[in-house]
DNA sequence: GAAGCGCTCGACAACGTTGTCGTGGTCAGT
DNA sequence: ACTGACCACGACAACGTTGTCGAGCGCTTC
């Protein structure tokens, strides 16, 4: 038995092939295949026999190439790390809603690479894809403008689109944010760390905002010493903080902008043994966030919905709706499970 | 600005469309657009203008029919859960090495049914997709067979191929968890819970009799109350070790077959208030396993590890070798964090 | 019995591209 | 000045399929 494909293999039987076989014209076939009226229930049954015993496979592209309104049944999904637990999340919630219209789905990372996402959205246009999904790492998508004027619907997610009006689905992270500063205020806290991402990346700019609207708003002034932004991993996260417990007055209370941040912050906590000491509050839940000891008190986004919100929209454009975009802001909750409870010594 | 694609919207513009408007003939524009020789420079700018001006956008599909050599640049992934750790981290590894040929991938979810795998297959088989990298959920795929004469390089992952001869990655998972087993029986337990999934499945089935071999080795006898079969769920798991735990004579260690359910087990625990009384080790790595208290042990697969291998097989095949198969077989690896080092009492 | 209708089915063009081959022009060599 | 080689470019067929249209047949209807 051959194991691989191997380059001589014989070419795939076309409907020309079938068609021989039956006994009958190619475009009868077509009819067949594609399961339209117009053939005796004999000869459908006599080519389906034929289709069977050639192995013959339908080719999407051909097809594709002469209908009259072609549709791949594929949409690109540009998120920014399909192997982290958020992009994974949504990945699947997004998955499981287009399956119901049988649409498959061209997954890929982008990983803040501005370039990197340009390259990809000319791939996926070169391969017709129905749609688009999108969290951009691009500063402004005006380079999709003419893409969408041709028929490619676009979704943008977590982020909001700029320079292009297109659909989008995001989470109030500005709110979000706010709440989770407020629940720390309340706890008693003044000193608290702020560590986030590159503020460039939309999301986290809103949510240092939002942080600091917050304590501004309470009257508490935050010192530079307790803020580090430009966060990229969890072990960077982990050092900045270790940082902080270490100083002269270090911070009661932490709010990490961003699950990885989050896991960092903790392990800072755990190699410092202040994790019973110093209330922390995450953004983005995380599959075990619940089971920590003390349990993660974080601000949930709700990826399902997200990726529901993501698949309606996009129905609605392949549809045919061309109504004025539309921005679907979803809110986030706090889910409060014992580290942000932790009072100021 | 108009938000949607519009059903009515202007077609989009082909090669003829440019050569008109370059004023040459539309297979100029095919060798610019292909970088091909035998085109004048000042053409070749004219050319390229032109495209430019009507956003001209190449179309693959129209391509590959023609191409002698038709290759789509897809792969179809078809991994057990793109939204788990596991499935979603070699998602990723893949990606990154399959990104390097300008390959993209279709990455689909078969959540252990067969017939999803199937459907799955024959869709991506009228894509022409390149290859097919498969964590099977069927217990044979003697479908596949035909395809795969037809110059569809296959490589299977985390599972062994039945019925078909194909490439596969996997890890010894009768090893790795009969490593888990002398790990606790070293510490000296006797009374081990035994959770898994499916026997049915194959890896889930590997770890329990590499488990149950390890513990005939040392001549303990394995108390069905002390076992488990057919946990589809972090809250089976979490039922399932919370009943065990009330049992008079309950056990002293647990063994988790997966990665979902250590944390159904680790939450049982944490609820009995038994975590730093019962030893537990689990089979899967995953992202906060290290920040749990007591941090847990766990046999660790290296997904990145596993993506290359199967690339690599991938690649190959692409390459034209039709060589017998080959199954490449990784050792998994036991970290020791705390969790699996709790004596009994 | 002729006309008309509906139902199967096939011939053919077309989708947007690449492969093959032919044409016309330039230029070096004699 | 003539040949031949080479280069730039174009005409045309072909890839595997679907859309359009018309041919052939059996049936009903007056």
């Amino acid at each position: 038995m051959s194991a691989g494909k191997g380059a001589e293999s014989a070419p795939r039987p076309t409907m020309r092939d079938v068609a021989a076989l039956a006994g009958v014209s190619f475009k009868t076939v077509s009819r067949v295949v594609n399961d339209e009226p117009g053939v005796s229930a004999g000869l459908r049954l006599r080519v389906q026999d034929a289709a069977e015993r050639l192995n013959y496979r339908h080719n999407l592209h051909a097809s594709n190439l002469r209908r009259s309104a072609p549709r791949t049944l594929t949409v690109g999904a540009l998120l920014q790390d399909v192997g982290n637990s958020f992009s994974a999340g949504l990945l699947r919630a997004l998955e499981n809603r287009l399956r119901e219209r049988g649409i498959a789905v061209l997954a890929a990372s982008l990983d803040e690479e501005p370039d990197r996402e340009r390259g990809l959205v000319r791939e996926l246009v070169a391969r017709r894809v129905d749609g688009l999904v999108l969290m951009p790492a691009t500063h402004s998508q005006e380079y999709l403008e003419s893409d969408r004027r041709a028929g490619m619907p676009t979704v943008f997610v977590d982020r909001l689109p700029h320079g292009v009006d297109a659909d989008s689905v995001t989470v109030d992270n500005h709110g979000g944010a706010a709440q989770a500063a407020r629940h720390l205020l309340a706890q008693g806290h003044r000193r608290i760390a702020l560590l986030s991402d590159l503020v460039a990346i939309e999301t986290a700019g809103a949510r240092v905002s939002g942080f600091r609207a917050a304590m501004a708003e309470a009257g508490v002034d935050q010192p530079a010493e307790l803020v580090r932004l430009g966060l990229r991993s969890t072990g960077a996260a982990q050092a900045a903080l270790t940082g902080m417990l270490a100083l002269p007055d270090p911070p009661t209370a932490v709010f990490a902008g961003r699950n990885e941040l989050s896991i960092g912050a903790v392990r800072a906590l755990r190699a410092a043994g202040a994790s019973r000491r110093v209330a922390i509050v995450g953004f983005d839940d995380f599959p075990l966030a619940d089971v920590l000891e003390p349990a993660l008190t974080v601000v949930r986004q709700d990826v399902a919905r997200v990726g529901d919100e993501v698949a309606r929209l996009l129905f609605a454009r392949l549809d045919g709706d061309t109504s004025s975009a539309v921005h679907v802001v979803l809110a986030p909750s706090l889910v409060v499970r014992g580290s942000g409870e932790i009072p100021p010594p």
